[in-house]
RNA sequence: GCCCGGAUGGCGGAAUUGGUAGACGCGCUGGACUCAAAAUCCAGUGUCCCUUAAAGACGUGCGGGUUCGAUUCCCGCUCUGGGCACCA
């Protein structure tokens, strides 16, 4: 009997399937784990080999944990909302559903042959209406939502009415309130809703015919598509993340994610302590205040002038008649500019004279104030007090215009560049003179409060999200228009229908908008839709309970299976879907629907599998061919080779003849008549001939080798190449694993007693596969396998006593053939349902004691001795070791100290 | 520019966190079995010196330091991957 994997593995998918094996169910008298992967969308191009890193492992991981007793909860779906559908329906006039559910059955008929132990009863797509209802029930309770900075947490914004109603609130006093029209008061409750329509600078993405977020936006081009990007007021429907900022930062210290995630997050949120100083200014003999945000209030003595950003609404009030004209021809040319500059990423200085005046509140000195575009509106005021000889971005500008530069720092040199350092001693400063500048900045901030100057001020970088996309294909939303006024629809009406049209093509207005009788009850609906990340905002929570008609999720549901245990995906949705989704988390947190304040407790970030690209190299002008080797003689161009044509980076000449009608004729220059191509490590992907599918991967070798050699290449969380090259040793691993069990026809394994030496390789791996899966460690599992399995063969071992539990071990790396043994050791039902700590509690580590042992107090090494051993034997090994292992540097031992508490004490001479 | 990581044989990568560097796999070399090939098995494989072996010397990006002992800790560089980038 050889190992057929072809047979196997259809055999057990299809028997895992019709028995539902991996079927979860809450059951209180088992702890729960739940073992998450980012869920796909899914892209016309279907799966390379790199995609099932990240589930490989996980599954490994859910696995173990089911053998170790826990009741895993694993799913998996699709984020299938989103751009790359709709832009393929713009080109062919398909229906983005049609697309949708193509590449999705390709993802699953894929996904299927690698043998993962989903339960697929729980799948869903973000695009279902029963899944999406929960989407835009979600918005209707943002949209009946404000976030009370006392409480600190989101409540029913019907709180905040009835404080309005009584006693007002903040800068809107009740008889304001209570005079206001309908539509001022839906204006004044959009202040503070967690989703609300507001007028902001936006991100436009022309190319897209939509606005986008942040992090779907990189270096001035959009991610998906790379079509530039402008910024554009425009009134959107957002979400107020910013108002949990503060949340989202603290609570990141508890989280089990990496050191390096955790950082990016903290720099998108981007907390910053500092002061808000108000200047009086005059202009044109007007009087007004500005507010400035300055994390640097010590340095108010070296103030020489103000700026504000150009969008700044302060900027038409701070214009004097004589510097109107020079005004308003910058802020055209800054309009201008921002979209070139964003491409070129060169930031050149520019800026104007507004023509009025600012006053220091501390020294009483006149400043200009001036306008440029280095100053941001969206963040702090708007305003900024300029320091340009602690600042390098203001002594720029100071140098370009001729600006007074005043040093406040002890013996900093400024002639050439700005002193930025918050360190050194005060001076030029009254009062802060001879403090070092971190007290100074407290006794700043101290001085400024005293004498109501201004106040301290937390700020954030992290904006609110926007939450609107003129697009056709995402979630629409469940709120229609009375006289001009959003008025979100009853629950009931839920889910609202994504409703046809005629075509997708653009045409400057939203999809929606041509959508026949788009309205509710005679108002019309929203024509906007939502971004891609509402729909995979909250899906975690929904395979707790994916059938589940009243309510996302059931408080039972959520009760048992809480949050999600072990989350894996890629690094690149650091500050998109992770933020997205811990606010969303958060705010149903808040409103009492799930049990946990954060989602992910932890998270692996899978790495990258790069493509291994192969070259040909053609002399310029003809159509001749050179080896590796003789490439240096010519002028060559370096042309990407398919890999399907290249084994062992030898050139298949006449599959390359074949591959391309203008290679039909092409010749060859041969080293030691072979061609050699030259490689390099790129990124996979169809233009550059080196994807690698899964498919062909378990076609030629199956499933088990595909998943034990992505494990074997690496640790998960790193990059690292693919060269299907190395795949026959994990592949002949497991040939020899099945040998154990099989010599041809013959079954080996036997009742007879195994011996010392088969139990203690057992005993091992046992030990150093516990360990291993718990630290994410696959790559050194298996090589501990691999030595188990090559001893157990010298050895010749045959008793079911130590083969049984090895196939447990190795069922969460190779389930099928696992399975296949399991069954053939006699047992009907799954090799998952058998339990890991039953052989862990039967093949314990025989105890050894292991003696630190130091010189002058310091521990330097240990020994390991049997339990049994008495002082006089650590004493003899550790002398032992003074010749054989050149321990103690060549010095002589002069005592050995054997403390009965195990510890070893050595005395050099 | 700022903030995180990395750097170990021909290649992917190990090393119990300060204790015999190079586990495991690939590749390569030689051998066994074959008419032959594939498959399988065995042996060797960091570099240098040497006909070979023994023995030795050198070796974890570079330069210093701490230590009996450093891939591991500290200081200063180089290269490289990633993130942020006018955030006051």
């Amino acid at each position: 009997m050889d190992y057929d994997f072809r047979t196997i593995e259809r055999k057990w998918q299809e028997w895992w399937a019709q028995n539902r094996i991996y079927k979860a169910e809450e059951d209180a008298s088992r702890p729960k784990f739940y073992v998450l992967d980012m869920f796909p969308y899914p892209s016309g191009a279907g799966l390379h080999v790199g995609h099932p890193l990240g589930y490989i492992a996980s599954d490994i991981y859910a696995r173990y944990k089911r053998l170790k007793g826990f009741n895993v909860l694993h799913p998996m779906g699709y984020d299938a909302f989103g751009l790359p559908a709709e832009q393929y329906a713009i080109q062919t006039g398909q229906h983005p559903e049609v697309t949708t559910d193509r590449n999705i059955a390709r993802y699953r008929s894929q996904l299927d042959r690698i043998g993962f132990s989903y339960d697929w009863d729980r799948s869903f797509r973000t695009c279902d209406p029963d899944y999406y209802k929960w989407t835009q029930w979600a918005f209707l309770k943002m949209f009946d939502s404000w976030y009370d900075p006392a409480a600190d947490k989101a409540r029913p914004i019907s709180e905040l009415v009835a404080r309005l109603e009584k006693d007002g609130y903040e800068d809107v006093s009740a008889e304001q309130w209570n005079v206001a029209s309908e539509k001022e008061k839906s204006d004044i409750l959009m202040r503070w809703r967690i989703a609300y329509q507001g007028e902001t600078s936006v991100n436009w993405c022309e190319g897209l015919g939509t606005v986008l977020a942040n992090d779907e936006v990189k270096d001035g081009l959009s991610v998906r598509g790379g079509f530039p990007v402008e910024q554009k007021k425009m009134t959107q429907w957002q979400l107020r993340v910013s108002a949990y900022a503060e949340r989202l930062l603290r609570s990141l210290d508890a989280l089990d994610w990496s050191d390096s995630l955790k950082e990016m997050q903290r720099n998108w949120i981007g907390r910053s302590e500092g002061t808000e100083l108000v200047f009086r200014t005059r202009c044109d003999g007007r009087e007004q205040d500005v507010t400035v945000f300055t994390t640097r209030v010590d340095t108010v003595f070296g103030v020489t002038f103000m700026v504000l950003a150009p969008e700044s609404e302060l900027v038409p009030s701070l214009t004097s008649s004589a510097q109107k004209e020079a005004v308003e021809a910058y802020l055209q040319e800054v309009k201008k500019k921002t979209e070139r500059e964003r491409l070129a990423q060169t930031h050149s200085v520019s800026g104007v004279f507004s023509g009025a005046v600012g006053i220091n509140p501390l020294t009483g000195a006149e400043i200009p104030i001036w306008i440029s575009d280095y100053v941001l509106a969206g963040y702090g005021t708007g305003a900024i007090m300029a320091v340009p000889a602690h600042d390098s971005r203001d002594y720029a500008f100071a140098r370009k215009f001729q600006l007074p530069i005043v040093p406040i720092i002890e013996g900093c040199d400024v002639s050439e560049q700005s002193f930025d350092a918050k360190e050194g001693r005060m001076c030029h400063s009254g009062f802060l003179d001879g403090m070092e500048v971190k007290e100074a900045i407290e006794a700043a901030k101290d001085y400024v409060e005293a004498h109501g100057l201004g106040r301290r001020k937390v700020n954030y970088r992290l904006r609110d999200a926007i939450f609107s996309r003129q697009r056709y294909w995402g979630e629409p939303f469940p709120v229609c228009y009375k006289n001009g006024i959003p008025v979100p629809l009853p629950e009931s009406e839920l889910p609202l229908l994504l409703p046809e049209i005629d075509s997708y093509k653009p045409t400057g207005e939203a999809p929606l908008a041509r959508a026949k009788d788009w309205n509710y009850k005679g108002m019309p609906l929203e024509t906007s839709t939502m971004p891609g990340f509402a729909g995979s905002s909250a899906y975690y929570l929904r395979y707790m309970d994916p059938h589940n008609d009243a309510a996302l999720v059931s408080p039972e549901a959520v009760g048992y299976w809480r949050n999600v245990d072990l989350y894996v995906g890629g690094t690149e949705h650091a500050t998109g879907h992770l933020i997205y989704s811990r606010f969303w988390n958060k705010f149903l947190y808040d409103l009492g629907y799930v049990c946990e304040d954060e989602p992910f407790r932890k998270l692996i970030n899978q790495g990258m599998i790069q493509g291994r690209s192969n070259f040909v190299y053609r002399i310029v002008g003809t159509n001749r061919f050179v080896s590796l080797g003789l490439k240096d003689k010519y002028e060559t161009t370096e042309i990407h080779v398919d890999i399907g044509l290249v084994h062992a980076d030898r050139l298949d000449l006449e599959g390359f003849r074949a591959w391309r009608p203008e290679f039909a004729d092409a010749e060859f220059e041969l080293e030691n008549g072979e061609y050699i191509c030259g490689w390099a490590v790129e990124k996979m992907s169809k233009s550059m001939y080196n994807v690698v599918n899964p498919d062909d991967i378990c076609d030629q070798y199956g499933a088990d080798t595909l998943r034990l050699y992505e494990m074997f290449l690496g640790p998960v969380e790193q990059s690292k190449p693919w060269d299907t090259k190395g795949i026959d040793g994990v592949n002949r691993f497991l040939k020899k694993f099945w040998r154990l069990f099989y010599d041809r026809e013959e079954w080996l394994v036997s009742d007879v007693p195994a011996t010392p030496a088969e139990r203690k390789a057992l005993h091992r791996l046992i030990g150093k596969e516990q360990e291993d899966i718990e630290a994410f460690s696959f790559n050194t599992t298996i090589s501990a396998f691999m030595i188990a399995v090559g001893e157990l063969a010298e050895l010749k071992c045959r008793s079911r006593e130590v083969l049984e539990p090895l196939v447990v071990l190795l069922s969460p790396f190779a389930p099928h053939m696992a399975e296949e043994l399991w069954h053939r050791l006699g047992h009907e039902d799954s090799v998952t349902r058998a339990s890991f700590p039953e052989y862990v509690a039967a093949y314990t580590v025989e105890d050894s004691v292991t003696y630190p042992v130091s010189f002058n107090g310091k521990t330097r090494f240990t020994v390991d001795l049997p339990k049994a051993a008495s002082p006089a034997d650590v004493e003899a090994s550790v002398r032992a070791m003074e010749q054989t292992q050149k321990y103690v540097g060549g010095q002589q031992i002069v005592k050995v100290i054997v403390v009965p508490g195990r510890i070893v004490n050595i005395v050099l001479k």
